[in-house]
RNA sequence: CGCGGGGUGGAGCAGCCCGGUAGCUCGUCAGGCUCAUAACCUGAAGGUCGGAGGUUCAAAUCCUCCCCCCGCAACCA
């Protein structure tokens, strides 16, 4: 029976279509989920959509749609994209599924059984022409965001979650484990909200209907907090009879999101589960944003940056690349056109399409496509061959901890050493010398194995390139297993190279800038 | 004194926790090679590591103060 491991997204409130952030966060779980598949565990990996709220009420109305017809137009979207750009989740969870609202109802009463919810007032700025609440964060000059009209203060019956009691616990699971990474979240969430004290959560609504209806108080429906957060466990079965993997796959290993969505994930969440005496997931990754350096562009980068549009133009992989390769493990990452087709240059032409051109040319030139089986080694071979075997164990290490960037760096710098290689061997001059074509085929092997080696690793990365750079090596798929990177010569010594176009084109980037801005 | 992050050669970043040759990618310049997607390899130029003090034999790295940029500031997801 193989170890489990399941990672989660969040649920993306489909208020509007899906964008690069959303890839950001969905491709790094992709990635993460391919990784230990390819490693050899049971992994789960879920994603889905958040669909209640006043907000997606009043979207629905003014497309002149009912909220569930809406968001089964924009759900369609999500998940377009996500096929698009090969994310394989495992499961996708809305909010609005009957399994799900039957969840949702057993751990709002359930919580109110045991104490932890209790009935009170909800107060705060209300308008009454559109019949809002805003909280004071939310009023442009004093007055109602939508409208601008005058609010009041005004009060609406509301459920309370008792957060303020799992205040001591809470600080002391964020301050003394890595439950929370990175670190400098927990700085943020102890400081600003722990040691401000903790005030006890409205979990419900009457203001609006579009939501979970509260089983014992129907005039009221419950509040995003419970409904949104319980989707990691009802994906699993918990309290519905749809599925039945919780029991193999809570806690989770790791729920991946962006920074902004933090506080619900390390404050309410592990409060719920507490309260529900559930284990808590064992990490919760908060990463940095993708931000538009200059702002004037926005607008404009509004088209530039849609996924698709990337997508079609570049290649899926090459999107899927250049987001994890410039996501940093803390902190925002800048997203600058210009360096985007830079690094698909430089990274994905230049460096590891063209070795796989070069290399596999070669061996078609030289031997007609298939190599010999004898080999002549020499000293120059050692240090490529040692850097190859030392790899896997660092890029391990930093997939493990999220650390996707760092492990793309990783495996590109073998692929360099390899490219470096061909230079020092110089196999153009062996093949001129007959008596050198063992020495020749030898070069050549390796240069093969090398490709193996970085293109397993980088297969969670672009799941649709490399198995064609696995068929351009004539490596089979008992060659291509994540196990068989351990070993240098794990490629069969006759291989068959194959042939076609360039893995990844060159692109030129005047010419690419120039249209894109015209795109937008 | 609200909280957090950042200010490193032209651009984007790493290094800072655990002080001791300032590293990487791009760009620039000069070579090399010709197997390859005008790609690849080598070398060079270029930095008062935001500013001022302090600790130390030694600080980008530790301490203090100051300046500038960004995000957050709880029921919006």
């Amino acid at each position: 029976m193989s170890e489990k491991f399941y990672i989660t997204t969040p649920i993306y409130y489909p208020s509007g279509s899906p964008h690069i952030g959303h890839c950001y966060t969905t491709v790094a779980c992709d990635a993460m989920a391919r990784y230990k598949r390819a490693r050899g565990f049971d992994v789960m990996f879920l994603t889905g959509t958040d669909e209640h709220g006043q907000k997606i009420e009043d979207k629905a109305k003014s497309a002149g749609l009912t909220p569930k017809e809406y968001t089964d137009k924009v759900v369609a979207e999500f998940k377009k994209l996500w096929s698009y750009i090969n994310i394989s989740y495992d499961r996708f969870v809305r909010t609005t599924d009957d399994y799900h609202i039957k969840t949702v109802q057993d751990v709002f009463k359930t919580l109110y059984d045991k104490g932890y919810i209790y009935k009170g007032e909800y107060s705060g700025k209300y308008c009454k022409p559109c019949e809002s609440f805003w909280t004071d964060s939310q009023l442009i000059d004093g007055k109602c965001p939508d409208c601008g009209r005058e609010v009041v203060e005004a009060k609406e019956e509301a459920y309370f979650f008792k957060l303020s009691a799992f205040s001591d616990k809470l600080q002391n699971l964020l301050e003394n484990s890595s439950f929370l990474e990175p670190r400098t979240r927990v700085n943020e969430m102890v400081n600003n909200f722990i040691k401000a004290g903790l005030e006890d959560l409205c979990v419900s609504r009457t203001s609006f209907k579009w939501g979970v209806p509260v089983t014992f108080d129907d005039k009221h429906v419950v509040y995003v907090w419970i409904d949104a957060l319980s989707n990691y466990i009802s994906a699993l079965g918990y309290k519905n009879d749809t599925y039945h993997d919780f029991e193999k796959y809570w806690p989770a290993d790791v729920h991946v999101m962006a920074k902004e969505i933090v506080r619900f994930h390390a404050l309410i969440w592990p409060a719920i589960l507490m309260a529900l005496d559930l284990p808590l997931p064992k990490k919760i990754y908060g990463h940095g944003w993708i931000t538009f350096g200059d702002k004037k562009m926005s607008k404009s980068l509004g088209n530039v940056v849609d996924p698709f549009v990337l997508g079609e133009r570049y290649g899926v992989d090459a999107l899927r690349f250049e987001i994890m390769r410039e996501m940093p493990f803390n902190g925002d990452s800048t997203f600058v056109a210009e360096q985007f087709l830079q690094r698909i240059n430089t990274d994905l032409a230049n460096n590891l399409g063209n070795l796989v051109s070069r290399s596999t040319s070669m061996v078609k030139k030289y031997f007609n496509g298939t190599l010999p089986t004898e080999r002549e080694n020499d000293a120059l071979d050692q240090e490529l061959i040692n850097l190859a075997q030392s790899i896997p164990e660092s890029v391990e290490q930093k997939m493990d901890t999220l650390h996707f960037s760092d492990a793309l760096a990783e495996i590109f710098e073998l692929i360099s050493r390899a490219n470096k290689y061909i230079d020092e061997t110089t196999p153009w001059a062996l093949a001129k010398d007959e008596s050198k074509k063992t020495r020749l085929a030898t070069v050549l092997y390796n240069l093969l194995e090398s490709i193996r080696i970085s293109s397993i690793m980088l297969a969670p990365f672009m799941p649709q390139t490399m198995p064609e750079v696995w068929k351009r090596i004539g490596a089979s798929e008992s060659e291509t297993t994540w196990n068989s990177i351990y070993k240098f010569g794990g490629l069969k010594a006759n291989a068959t190279v194959g042939e076609g176009a360039p893995l990844f084109p060159r692109i030129n980037i005047e010419k690419e800038l120039e249209e894109l801005s015209s795109v937008a």
